[in-house]
DNA sequence: GTGAAAGCGCTAACAA
DNA sequence: TTGTTAGCGCTTTCAC
């Protein structure tokens, strides 16, 4: 099919450990037959087979990259940033996109193993720890974001959803809030119960009397968003803010108030995990509380990179801090 | 190392033909046999290594793509489809964002070339086209998106940018305007020369005199945005128009017209290729010509899938029909 | 129905 | 410095 280095070895007369010496820089290959090589490695336009190496060497330059959906700008951008760090380093990245089906995740991670991926940067359900540690055991280093695991210490990059909950909910009580509303995703995946936690814990800390029916759980789309906020106005004794715990979320709760002819702040108040798009155009500024998809990226990658080169066997948790970044989405209700 | 088929033969007291052919599905293999032999594969816990199969088969279930920027709405939707598609055909995809380098680029076709996938989509440069034509000379096949090849025909999906400018333009002059910017990105990209065509021959053909100052190549940035619009805005003999060649580019406009003041459509106008994120949240509602992403994207696969499939030797140039979306960006300043 | 064996394109001892 | 050779883990004839 395509030209071997057995080809080349022919062409240029001499054995294939010597084409192999050559395409790989290896030391003493005499200069003469060395640029021979080169040559005839030009004139057959050879191309290695990657394929062949990797089943030598036992390993691909490639890391494999499980993400829920490229079409959210959260992830796109910590993927962005990942493809930066690891091609700077001679990796590529192997994309999976898997909704949130634990299935298509298993399913990725084993096409991934079986591909026999260097490294795995994971963002995901948490539904597959299990399978996650038994990769990692036999040999491919992984990095999980935007979660911690509970059931296992993986080396892993995000923010603590608890805290920033906590932080939110305290923001929102000092400005007089008290019947707050959490809308996030599904009730499954760990994060959103770290948000609910720091929703119980925070009106726990205040002496507030909390309202569990005020944690809806869905899921992190738009349309969620839209509905959760059709929901929200319509109950009795209704809430005087709304957390959204996504972007998308959030994007739906703004445009669907906007539809609706909802006022935000003055109707109901709106605080978000991570800004959206275009934001410094749209009214309200919204206020929210950094997501930093950007450094998640990043970190996450440069810890696969270090896993991958040395056998360094100690666990790193990076956990970003995050502030909130006031808007005008939140109205102050103290009554002075 | 890893379990492989030796291990898993031994186990089950087969040959490694046995095993092969069990986890291949392949004809008639004994049943009690069989079971025996997934047992086996279940006990070890049997991962198939892709790369020997791949080596064997010459054919590796993976694609590469290759876009400018993962960071880009336009490029982040395309690609989100592809992996949609080709996903639920089996294959996996291999990813790079190239920037505007085309050396990059061609590192990137190199590199998948290299790692034998099974076939390439990509969004770039133009300035590797013949390294392109080499590569599915070699048995790769190649679909180009979001511009036509003009040295080489290959299948390609994309959006006559030469009839959307020249639609564009109409619409402007029908509006009353006659002094045009077309602000877009770098004038090497063929994209970018389309638009110019259309430009131009939309004033030819309207009779109405061309200023071809009024075209200024850029990148497709946001900051390119903000600068052009500044730049313009200083011109004496200012345009009543801009065309914005790309989404990034029209956000940067749209966010440095709020931070100077400048109104638009009052001071002046504003029409875009694609529309931008959270449109329905921000005024003016721009006027739009649509891009398509998700249909590039579907296409694209669509016709990758089928090349790699059958041999299927016709070309196949997909140019999608794109239509104004009107906003109220535009001003109507016809005199009546 | 099952096994032996050759070979995919490369690497890495080991010899020379 | 260079070549020979034995694999890496799998597929696939060809016998039996």
């Amino acid at each position: 099919m395509s030209v071997t280095i057995k080809d080349v070895a022919k062409h240029a007369n001499v054995s294939i450990a010597t084409v192999s010496r050559v395409m790989n820089n290896v030391e003493s290959v005499n200069m003469a037959v060395r640029s021979r090589v080169l040559h005839s490695m030009e004139e057959l336009n050879f191309r290695p087979n990657r394929m062949a190496q990797s089943l030598k060497r036992n390993t691909t330059n490639t890391i494999g990259v499980i993400i829920t959906n490229l079409n959210n700008p959260f992830f796109m951008e910590i993927t962005s940033e990942i493809e930066k760090v690891v091609a700077s380093a001679g990796y590529s990245i192997l994309i999976t996109a898997v909704g949130d089906s634990a299935k298509k995740e298993y399913d990725s991670l084993t096409m991934m193993a079986e591909k026999r991926v260097d490294g795995i940067i994971i963002a995901s359900s948490g539904n597959n720890e299990d399978y996650l540690s038994e990769l990692r055991d036999n040999g491919i280093p992984v990095v999980i974001i935007d979660r911690k695991s509970f059931s296992h210490r993986f080396d892993s990059v995000y923010i603590d959803k608890m805290k920033a909950m906590m932080l939110i909910n305290q923001y929102l009580f000092l400005k007089g809030h008290q019947r707050i509303a959490l809308v996030t995703g599904a009730k499954n995946l760990s994060t959103n119960f770290d948000r609910y936690l720091g929703y119980i814990r925070s009106y726990y800390n205040s002496g507030i009397p909390v309202d569990e029916n005020l944690v809806c759980y869905g899921s992190f789309s738009e349309e969620y968003g839209r509905e959760a906020l059709k929901n929200i106005m319509e109950m009795e004794n209704r809430p005087t803010a709304i957390v959204s715990g996504s972007v998308l979320i959030t994007e739906g709760i703004l445009k669907e108030a906007a539809k609706a002819g909802i006022r935000i702040p003055e109707d109901i108040s709106l605080i978000s995990f991570g800004d959206i798009q275009m934001s410094e155009l749209i009214q309200p500024r919204l206020t929210y509380i950094e997501s930093k998809q950007g450094e998640i990226g990043y970190r996450a990658a440069q810890i696969l990179l270090n896993k991958m080169k040395n056998e360094a066997t100690n666990i790193i948790e990076s956990v970003l801090e995050t502030e909130i970044v006031e808007g005008t989405s939140v109205a102050d209700i103290t009554t002075k």
